[in-house]
Parts: structure tokens; sequence; C-alpha cells
RNA sequence: GGUGGGAUACCCAAGUGGCCAACGGGGGCAGACUGUAAAUCUGCUGGCUUUUGCCUUCGGAGGUUCGAAUCCUCCUCCCACCA
């Protein structure tokens, strides 16, 4: 049993700092049942969620399952500074209300993974402010510059002589802090966050606390471009609440070797299997498309139940396959007579009639599936099936 | 505080008076090929009452000129070297 548990946390993970007292922990729990808490925290300015942060939200599930109560943490206070972790952008702050109203879309989504009866939801300003001019002076005779200036992304800046605020050496500082503050057994975060992962154990072990919380990182999940992380601002991410069908249709898209990334660390099919699917693909048993439908189908199903993601794909299928209209289509009715470009943009299928225009000359606008080659074409009043490309289509209805 | 350099479209980056809506690369979109995969090839990549036309855009505000991203003045921000 502990063997199992501990197999199924270390899955995906990038690396654990201190396996031994992690598996003290589960032994506690396997033996005497005893809990323990799993600290994560989360910037409240971003409360869409998407597939890059459930691999950090089912690993915390994953612990619920094995006796650990989460601490999810909003980083309310935090996020005034800003974490200095990669870029460094000033984060403009937010007010108390927009901080609430963040918190409370992250429990309609998080709560899709996590188990509401184990979880904690913390606002770290609560014990922050109550923390001082005096406190956090005190906080910060507890590292030294030196030190601080060790962690890779300061060390670039301050060799590249780039501006590094003193804020920004706080940040870290009270993220460990918390971990004081919580007693915090266990913090999971993303491998970028290392420094500021470990600053907890430093700080609790300064604080006499009596215990150092294990440090576990997870990898950074890729975006749909299978390059860069996946973030809402890049464009190349899967939101958990999007709908079915787009969620289906994105998930095909990625290449056949990020799949097996995702598989790796979204999937919930044992480390086993996915080993036999990959083998089958390689050997020539199963097509890499098939691979994949499995997966979207998983990853759906998991968000929308099963009907839905089955109903997705094949509304796919009936598209994309065998290139037939799809079941439903945004209608919108204008006036017309109406130039072909105008008409486009009417339906919403292009930003600009310059780019509708552009379009139509790439020879990608059809209009009851025939081609557009004319782009002074009008249509007269009557319903019409437009399309761009291979994925826009809107039914038009001219009076 | 002193001295020098820089700010160009989504990003990088050319361009130093008209041929500039602005080279090139990346990214993106579209087409061919496919499995809406990868790779490859091709086209497009500011907007507009439909385009050998008009309008807006090269950090901001003014100015010189028939004409400015390019010249001048002031301002803002960034960077380097020195202190």
């Amino acid at each position: 049993m502990l063997h199992e548990a501990m197999a199924e946390i270390r899955r995906g993970v990038s690396e654990i700092i201190d396996e031994e007292r992690l598996e003290q922990l589960l032994r506690g729990y396997f033996e005497e049942g005893k809990n323990y808490t799993v600290k994560a925290g989360f910037d409240p300015t971003a409360p869409d969620l998407h597939l890059g942060h459930t691999v950090l939200l089912q690993k915390l599930a994953t612990f619920q399952r094995y006796g650990g109560i989460v601490q999810f943490i909003i980083g309310d206070f935090t996020a005034m500074i800003g974490d200095p972790t990669g870029k460094s952008e000033t984060r403009k702050q937010l007010d108390r209300e927009t901080v609430l109203e963040n918190a409370k879309t992250y429990q309609e989504q998080v709560f899709k993974i996590l188990d509401p009866e184990k979880t904690q939801l913390l606002f770290n300003s609560s014990w922050l402010d109550a923390l001082g001019a005096r406190g956090l002076v005190e906080l910060t005779t507890l590292f030294s510059v030196a030190r601080m200036l060790e962690r890779d992304d300061f060390e670039k800046r301050f060799k590249a002589q780039k501006p590094i605020a003193i804020s920004e050496f706080i940040y870290p500082l009270l993220q460990g802090y918390d971990s004081v503050h919580l007693q915090s057994d266990i913090e999971l975060g993303g491998t970028d966050q290392k420094f500021n992962l470990l600053m907890g154990r430093h700080l609790q072990r300064s604080f006499n606390i009596g215990k150092e919380q294990v440090v576990m990182m997870m990898p950074l999940l890729e975006g749909l471009d299978g390059i860069q992380k996946m973030s809402k601002s890049l464009g190349n991410y899967v939101g958990i609440n999007e709908d079915p069908k787009t969620m289906y249709a994105k998930l095909l898209s990625i290449s056949d070797e990020l799949m097996w990334r995702y598989y790796e660390l979204l999937s919930q099919r044992s480390l086993e299997e996915i080993r036999q699917l990959k083998e089958d693909v390689a050997k020539g048993r199963l097509h890499p498309k098939r691979a994949k439908e499995l997966l979207a189908l998983e990853l759906v199903a998991r968000y929308h139940g099963q009907e839905l993601a089955q109903e997705a794909k094949e509304e796919f299928d009936r598209v994309f396959g065998k290139g037939d209209l799809p079941k439903e289509m945004a209608t919108v009715e204008v006036e017309g007579p109406i130039w072909i470009a105008k008409a486009l943009v009417a339906a919403g299928l292009e930003p600009s009639t310059s780019q509708a225009r552009r379009d139509i000359q790439a020879g990608a606008v059809r209009v009851d599936r025939v081609k557009i080659e004319d782009k002074d074409l009008h249509l007269e009043p009557g319903e019409y099936i437009l399309q761009v490309g291979k994925r826009k289509f809107a039914r038009l209805k001219v009076h």
C-alpha cells in the first residue's frame, strides 16, 4: 500500500527533496492515520485555469487520497511584489474585491480536481499583514545577500547588471514564511520554483518549528506548440472551462511527440499502460492518431463527462474526417445584398474585411462548400453556409 | 551626478529626406501533402463603404520641407561606461 502510494506520488515528478521524510509522512498516515499538510501557492491574478495548472492540482489530489490536507494559498499579499522567478514584470496591484472574486473563480475550477473536504483555502495577507515592518526586518536577517544571489535568475541578472529590486529579495522570504506560519509538511511547486520552495525549509529551520517541509517539484507543461510552457497569454493553452469540442480539437492538434508528454503528466492511465501504447505505436500496431484520440477523450471526459467527450469526437470526425459540416453552427442574420468580405466579418469568421479579402485571395473561403474565386462577390438574399479555412463555419441569413 | 548609445509592426531586426504600410528572420494565418501530427513547398501577414484609391502606424509633443521612420527642438523611458 505504502509502496503503491509512493509510486503514484513520484509519477511525473521532476525532483523531490527529502524523500525519506516524505515516506515517513505517508507511513504515519498508513500506520497511524495521521494527516499532514501539503502547501501550494497560487497567484490571485490568473483565475483561468488550464491543463498546465492541473499537473500540480492532480498531484495535490493524489496526496489528498493518502492523508494530505491541502493548504491552497491565494498569494494576495505576495502578488503585490510579483514573483521574480523567470521574467520579472511588475504586476499591477489588485484590490481586495478583485482578489476575492478571483479566489471564487479558483474554487469553482479547482474543485473539479481537488477534494473540498480536504482543502483549506488561505489568503497569505491574513498573516503577512500582521507580520509588520518589524517582523519583515527580522525575516530579512535570516538570509544573506550572497546566498540570495546564488539563485540562478538573480545571478544572471546581477552579472548582466540588470536591475533587481530589493522587494524581489523579499518575495522568496515571504513565501518561505508562509510555510513557517502554516507549519507545512510538504510544498509543491513548478521546477522553476525551486529556490522559493527551498526557502521554506531554510526558514522553518531558522524558526525552529521542529520540521522541514518536503519539497516537490513538478515539470512545467509545454503548451500546444510543444515549445513554450502552457500559458494563457501565449495562447497555447487548453482551459479546463473550455467547451468539449474546442478542447478535443486542441488536444488532437498537438504533435505526436508532445502527446507522450501529456500522457505522462495529464493522463490517469497507469505508466505500464502508457508504455504499452507507446510500444504499439512504435511497432505500427497502433496509429498515432488513435493514441491521441484516446488521450483527448480521457481528458475531455474528465472535465465534461464521457458523453460530451464522445460527442466532441464524433463532431470532430464528421467535420475533419469526412469533411462534412458541423452539426451546429452560429447563425447570423444580415441585410443584403452584402459583399462577401463584409459578410464574413459580420459572421464573426474574420476580424476585418482586409483579412477577409486576403483569405479569399488565398482560396480559403467557401460559400455552400464551393471555393470563392471572386472577391467582389455579393450575396443576394437567401441562406448560405460560410466557411473560412478548415475550422471556421457559420450559417448566414441574408434578408 | 557626468559621458555616450538606444526606443521601428506580435517578437527580433534593417532602413538616416521621396522607389516605405516600411528589407530579412521568428511567430501567426491560409493553400498543397497528411492523421487539423511532424517535415517540406507556396501565398499572405495595419485598417477602410470592394484597393494601381484613401486613412492610420516607426517612444511622445512640436517644427523645418513640396515631401520625414529618416533633419531640428523639447519631453518620457531604457541601456552602457565613469562616479
